[in-house]
RNA sequence: GGGCCCGUGGCCUAGCGGGAAGGCGUCUCCCUUGCACGGAGAAGAUCGCCGGUUCGAAUCCGGCCGGGUCCA
């Protein structure tokens, strides 16, 4: 009998028929645990300290500073889950979303890593093992592959392959060789890379996709779905060098990886990755929400819909990235990151709306998402209400767009159709996608209901000159990308020495803002000098530094490097003697910078002397400095805590700056601020520093300071120990704990005063607030306050009273302009007597020519009309001196309109003459001119111009 | 980082170089005991802000603020 499909599936599990992936990701966590490896959690989506990358992209990204020799690894031997994006850059299955069985926007990558520890052998041993012995993978499918240099350059890894045959009872006719394509892993163009090993698994001939295509034979890396990669494991053993060259390095490393979602598809024995535990309950959720809206259809059988399936599937796979991306932070935005969720999001929101909701849908799948996932992903779980709300507004803002582009797209449709039309021009359909929102696909649905068609070269042409457009203005700052290899070797080199020791510099700025220490390296100019004179721009490396490095917003310190010339006298006189005391030689540190890991630099200037490599040498903070900063940063945890506790939970940092001047914190809420809660903000921070709470720091596990409600960063990266800050009383409830490792006030009455500057927007959800303490707050305040003063004296009123007399005064001159407006309006029609009967007459045409004067236009207009209404048939050309300019309006009635008699022209012939122009309409025009002294003359003009015109 | 669109009484919109218009809402009166009833009248606008061009700017140009949107 031949085997039916389902059996064939079956075979490649036999022992494991109902393993969650749960259980799954745990038992390969616990069975590289079981092998000494520590589990860390997956790092965020967004990576931090790398400008290069825009989302987590592999399981190696927090480990790349190990592998390019920057950071010393806690420990040597590590493994994860961790959540990773491919939908942009090199990797980019955006597109491949909903059609093939396994292209997903946010996977999992199972990794084990060795970072100079284990080897080839463990490696090759230890993933046979899980996935035969734990997992029971039929080994007669299993097929491992090495590297074999197709260009004959690079050494073959018989090393692994000889392992796969030693080590494991994998058939040894599965073992294969394949060139630099596919088992040969570089980072980059240059640095650590190596050889991999990939095992395959084989699926079966039923699942090759490419049956019955002539010549297509299935085989490992083949094109066809037969056979699948599980696991490369990659070891890097060399580093290429800019000239291409490979040299091997001293510490060989292990970098493996798993995609988790396939694994599970695997044990699970099923075809498509929709079809395991991790999609299938989002498409069933999906098909529940769906099946209580009237869509005229039985949705339990849309799946059989290939068009529909593809639907869930991408609502599916979005829902899990959308709800991932919140979680680590990134708010739906036009730019950047946060344009990259927003794109996914209204993809999703747009294959909902083609399989019929009518409604806002995706909170709800997400809400199972966090559900499935949050055990794991605990920050799902933590934010979760924020993760909901904000999927929630941006579906609503795409509803908006798609209703305002709609409108658009029917006024467009019927003036296509108005000038005899059937295809939209392609511009008009980028105009609508790219200014409003609106989607192609949308478009072209609409235009064939009327049956139109859209013209997608013209679309396509607009959008590639949009995209050269942005590409061409994208200037990459070259932002003096000195070379690191001086400071690696710098580094290593002081190290060597015992000058610096093995964990870095030692960064002191808790303790002190000045120690005694040594100059034991200097840079001019990007070299290594032994020695600098005054004016020289240097850099100073110390074994040990009190300055605060920039780092979680807050800038850094700077001060000086001095030394004095008590120095080598008797003990005791080692301390500076005191401000006038001249130093044999001083730097001024304008900055600090940390170009490698665990190298701290001084930037600065000579200003004194001869400093010299390995002279003793005092390092001062500017104090003053300092304690702005200080206050500053203490004020931006108040501030932080108080906007949470008026705005509400859904208010996240989402960065800040803390400099000597100001403060600024951004964080996420979807409105602006109104001036109550401005001013509740200000009041309660300032509440708080009345209070003259404690600051303390203390140093915690990550995980118990989370559980305990320390308030952590999204995109921030923390190691295992943290260091909390905590504002309030031991024995109340603290008013604000959050992990930082900046530099804070004893007491919060340190801060004195706070008073926020601004509050702005800085993108959609994003809102800005800049503040100041302290001394900058007393100086503003003295400013605004003199400032005040100034105005109330202009006002003559005490300074409490300014609003209020301001108020009077405007009141008064509104009033007082309308009146002088209705009565200059009444004077004028009281001219309109005498205007009338100075007419000049023409026939029956009744010509008012006149300058009137101390009125405005709007006068000259009413009068104008009275007059025709007094005169009948008449032409009125009437005129006065606004600003010592002309100002002429002229008025026909429609009879003589009718005659040929035109307001416009009658009023552009006056203006002529005095030097300027105007128009309007042929019953009514207005002009104005410069030269007011030949305003009687012009006028003298207008019966003969009439007359002209009657005779035309 | 680069584009594009929008900002007009409390709300929604028209006007896009020469008298700031309409609808909803508000207020007064009339009619009417029902539902978004009908009629007459009134109040309410620094046309987002600041500059520039022009005889003249809600309108054109530049900058800023706020909102929307696409590309990188």
């Amino acid at each position: 009998m031949k085997p039916r499909k389902d059996d064939r599936m079956n075979q490649t599990r036999p022992q494991h028929a109902a393993l969650t992936s749960a259980a799954i990701r745990q038992q390969f966590l616990d069975f590289f645990a079981s092998k000494g490896h520590r589990i860390v959690p997956s790092d965020s989506l967004v990576p931090h300290d790398d400008p290069t990358l825009l989302f987590t992209n592999a399981g190696m990204n927090q480990f790349k500073d190990i592998f390019l020799g920057l950071r010393e690894p806690e420990t040597r031997r590590v493994a994860d889950a961790q959540k990773c994006m491919r939908v942009s850059g090199k990797h980019n299955d955006l597109d491949d979303v909903g059609r093939s069985p396994y292209h997903h926007t946010l996977f999992e990558m199972l990794g084990n890593w060795s970072f100079g520890d284990y080897y080839k052998k463990e490696a090759i041993a230890w993933a046979w093992e899980l996935l035969t012995g734990v997992w029971g993978l039929p080994k007669e499918r299993l097929w491992a592959t090495a590297f074999q240099d197709d260009k004959g350059d690079i050494e073959r890894d018989d090393e692994a392959a000889g392992y796969w045959r030693g080590e494991t009872d994998i058939d040894p006719e599965h073992v294969l060789f394949f060139g630099r394509k596919d088992n040969f892993w570089e980072m980059g163009d240059t640095g650590p890379c190596g050889p991999c090993s990939e095992i395959h698994l084989d699926l079966g001939p039923e699942a090759c996709d490419k049956q019955g295509v002539a010549g297509h034979v299935c085989r490992v890396n083949g094109d066809c779905r037969r056979y699948i990669e599980l696991w490369n494991l990659v070891f890097i053993q060399y580093n290429r060098g800019a000239d291409g060259t490979l040299t091997p390095l001293p510490a060989k490393h292990v970098d493996t990886g798993m995609g988790f979602e396939r694994i599970v598809s695997v044990l699970q024995g099923v075809r498509s990755n929709y079809d395991n535990d991790l999609f299938a309950p989002l498409i069933r959720r999906t098909q529940a929400l769906l099946a209580k809206i009237d869509t005229g259809r039985d949705v339990m059988q849309d799946l059989q819909d290939p068009r529909r399936a593809v639907s869930y599937r991408v609502i599916a796979d979005h829902s899990r990235t959308i709800a991932f991306l919140i979680g680590d932070g990134v708010m739906p935005a036009n730019e950047g990151r946060g344009y990259v969720l927003r794109l996914i999001l209204r993809r999703a929101a747009r294959h909902g709306r083609m399989l019929g909701f009518d409604r806002p849908f995706l909170a709800d799948v997400a809400r199972t998402v966090i559900e499935m996932m949050g055990p794991h992903y605990t920050e799902l779980t933590r934010r979760r209400d924020f993760i909901l709300s904000n999927i929630e507004q941006e579906e609503a803002r795409f509803s908006a767009a798609l209703i305002n582009g709609i409108a658009l797209l029917e006024e467009l449709i019927a003036q296509v159709k108005a000038r005899g039309g059937d295809v939209i021009p392609g511009a008009e359909a980028f105009r609508l996608y790219d200014t409003h929102g609106f989607p192609l696909d949308l478009t072209q649905d609409m235009a064939r209901e009327v049956g139109m068609t859209v013209d997608m070269a013209g679309f396509q042409a607009a959008l590639d000159e949009q995209k050269e457009r942005a590409r061409a203005s994208a200037h990459f700052d070259a932002q003096g990308t000195q070379d690191v290899q001086i400071y690696l070797d710098l580094l290593r080199e002081l190290k060597a020495e015992g000058t610096v020791a093995a964990a870095g510099v030692a960064h002191r700025y808790d303790e002190d803002v000045e120690l005694e220490t040594r100059l034991v390296a200097l840079l001019a100019g990007g070299r290594r000098v032994t020695a600098a004179a005054p004016g020289d721009k240097v850099e100073v490396v110390l074994p040990e530094t009190p300055f605060y490095l920039e780092s979680g917003g807050q800038v850094s310190d700077t001060g000086f490097i001095a030394r004095y010339p008590d120095w080598d006298e008797a003990a005791g006189a080692k301390q500076p003697a005191g401000d006038d005391e001249q130093p044999i030689w001083e730097i001024r540190v304008d900055d600090v910078r940390q170009p490698v890991p665990g190298l701290i630099v001084h930037a600065g200037e000579v200003t004194i002397g001869q400093p010299r490599v390995g002279e003793e040498c005092w390092a001062e903070v500017d104090l003053e400095r300092r304690m702005d900063i200080m206050r500053n940063h203490t004020a931006t945890h108040l501030l932080h805590s108080e906007l949470r506790y008026i705005l509400g939970e859904h208010v996240h940092q989402a960065g800040s700056v803390v400099a000597q001047d100001r403060l600024r914190f951004d964080f996420t809420h979807p409105a602006m601020l109104t001036q109550d809660e401005l001013d509740l903000v200000e009041q309660s921070v300032n509440d708080a520093i009345l209070a003259d709470y404690p600051v303390g720091v203390s140093h915690a596990k990550y995980k118990e300071a989370i559980a305990e409600g320390a308030m952590a960063l999204f995109t921030e990266k923390y190691g295992d120990d943290v260091r909390v800050v905590k504002i309030g009383w031991d024995d109340e409830e603290v008013f604000s704990r959050e992990l930082c490792g900046g530099t804070h006030v004893q007491r919060t009455g340190q801060i004195a005063f706070f008073h926020i500057v601004s509050e702005e927007s800085i993108g959609s959800g994003v809102r800005r607030i800049e503040a100041v303490t302290g001394r900058g707050a007393q100086q503003l305040a003295q400013a605004r306050l003199r400032l005040l003063d100034q105005t109330a004296a202009l006002l003559r009123v005490p300074a409490d009273q300014v609003d209020r007399a301001v108020r009077n005064l405007y009141a008064e001159v509104q009033a007082g302009a309308k009146e002088l407006a209705r009565l200059k309006a009444q004077l004028a029609l009281q001219q309109t007597a005498g205007l009338a009967a100075d007419a000049t007459r023409i026939g029956d045409v009744a010509v008012v020519h006149a300058q009137v004067a101390g009125v405005d236009v709007q006068t000259l207009r009413d009068m104008s009309d009275h007059l025709r209404a007094r005169l009948g048939t008449s032409a009125i050309v009437l005129a006065t001196a606004v600003d010592d300019k002309p100002q002429i309006i002229a008025a026909v009635t429609d009879d003589l309109v009718r005659r040929g008699v035109h307001a416009g022209e009658l009023v552009k012939a006056v203006a002529r003459y005095v030097g300027g122009g105007g128009g309007g309409k042929p019953h009514l025009a207005q002009a104005g001119g410069r030269d007011l002294s030949r305003l009687p003359a012009a006028l003298a003009q207008v019966p003969d111009l009439v007359r002209q015109q009657l005779q035309r």
